[in-house]
DNA sequence: AAAGTAATTTAGAGGGATCTAAACTTAGGG
DNA sequence: CCCTAAGTTTAGATCCCTCTAAATTACTTT
């Protein structure tokens, strides 16, 4: 049995494992907001208990054990979010808080009784995927901004086009990899997009850009 | 801010505190699973930070603060119970485990959000009050067992008749003050009743035994 | 009212998580 | 290729909560 703080480390290292880079211990301290002497602590620790491979100086990987415990603590981040956002109307952007405590409640039957309550989704209220009860992630379909139909909502996976000039535009509109967005409108004179960016800011973008932009719907 | 722990010492002291009598360290350490020496421990803490009056060797009590706070962790714990019986289909034996690890979430907002989503319930589904907002415990409207209806589930508050005859006839069917009872049937010819007793025994008792039964029905 | 027993508190210690300060390792720049 | 700066670990301490064992207080019983 894990304690909240090595839920929460070990969560930690598997945000941060990107491309199966070792993990370091600065960049844990920093998102933990804990100082590198604690890290290196609980690496010991959690080394110990194998649930990530520890050479000291050298950074940290998760074991299959430790991810898939991390897995299981996303999952439940994730479906506490939804149920906050879909059933007690929280803004999307007000439940990471409350969600990161919740993912610590220990209850297998909960979590089952709760996915199905939400009727099984398969992203949380920011577009990120929902691990299933075995820790596999869903693919996400992903879509082209200009296919998505007015009022769909989703979150920008990335861009098809590269070049300094289309994402310095990006930049200056705020939309970047991550960015949730909802068609508000569709122009059928030239297909060009209306859409709302992060609940806030409304523009219009070109057919031409939105056919440049991958995104993945939130159900 | 209180940790988990403090908040479960305040709850047990307050459940512990029946007409104002003054609660004992080994009451405490019994219904908190620990030893007496730890409740002092605690006792101490809480005293420095006026949640209760405390004098060694003879017992505490809540002070209006630690009431407060105690008043707030019964209604956490008590919509959360709603919670899992109503929306999530469990027991009402089952929830107890879950909804204290539940009732220890930081939110108000959650809390309020929650307690609107369940439509304010007065009670939770083993038929105890849940305070409001401001701490306030609504007064349960009591009728008699005879005059439920069917289908109708209550608990058991008390008995009108306290004869030893009356009571241990009680005894042995089951029915004790906190028991759970759902009206499944009524015999119309003497108006006896046909009900489930804590969701396992049925039984048939007859209208004098159901008029001398008070209960709260539970919405 | 004294003695014995039960309840309670204190003393001392340990595990978990954190910190600061100091020591150590690694890697990049001169 | 060495040296320094950045990154990391160790040492030593603190806070929270718990324990066991020993000391103290309160209560009961004769």
């Amino acid at each position: 049995m894990l304690t909240n703080t090595e839920e929460n480390y070990i969560k930690a290292i598997y945000h941060l494992s990107v491309d199966n880079k070792t993990v370091r211990t600065n960049a844990i301290s920093e998102v933990m907001n804990t100082t590198p002497a604690s890290v290196s602590d609980m690496l010991k620790k959690l080394s110990d208990k194998s649930y990530i491979y520890y050479e000291k100086y050298q950074g940290v990987s998760l074991t299959k054990k430790g991810k898939t415990e991390a897995l299981q603590v996303v999952r439940k981040h994730r479906l506490w979010e939804v149920f906050l956002v879909e059933k007690l109307n929280f803004n999307w952007d007000e439940v990471h808080e409350i969600a990161e405590q919740l993912e610590h409640i220990q209850s297998k039957l909960l979590i089952e009784r709760l996915d199905d309550f939400l009727d099984n989704p398969t992203s949380d209220p920011h577009g990120d995927p929902i691990p299933n009860a075995k820790g596999e992630m869903p693919v996400l379909r992903q879509v082209l901004l200009s296919e998505l139909e007015v009022n769909g909502k989703a979150k920008v996976m990335g861009m098809k086009e590269h070049s300094p000039a289309f994402l310095q535009y990006l930049d200056k509109l705020g939309i970047s990899i991550g960015s949730a967005v909802k068609v508000t409108d569709r122009v059928v004179f030239d297909a060009s997009v209306e859409l709302k960016v992060n609940d806030k800011k409304t523009m219009v973008v070109s057919h031409e850009v939105a056919k440049n932009i991958l995104v993945s719907p939130i159900d």
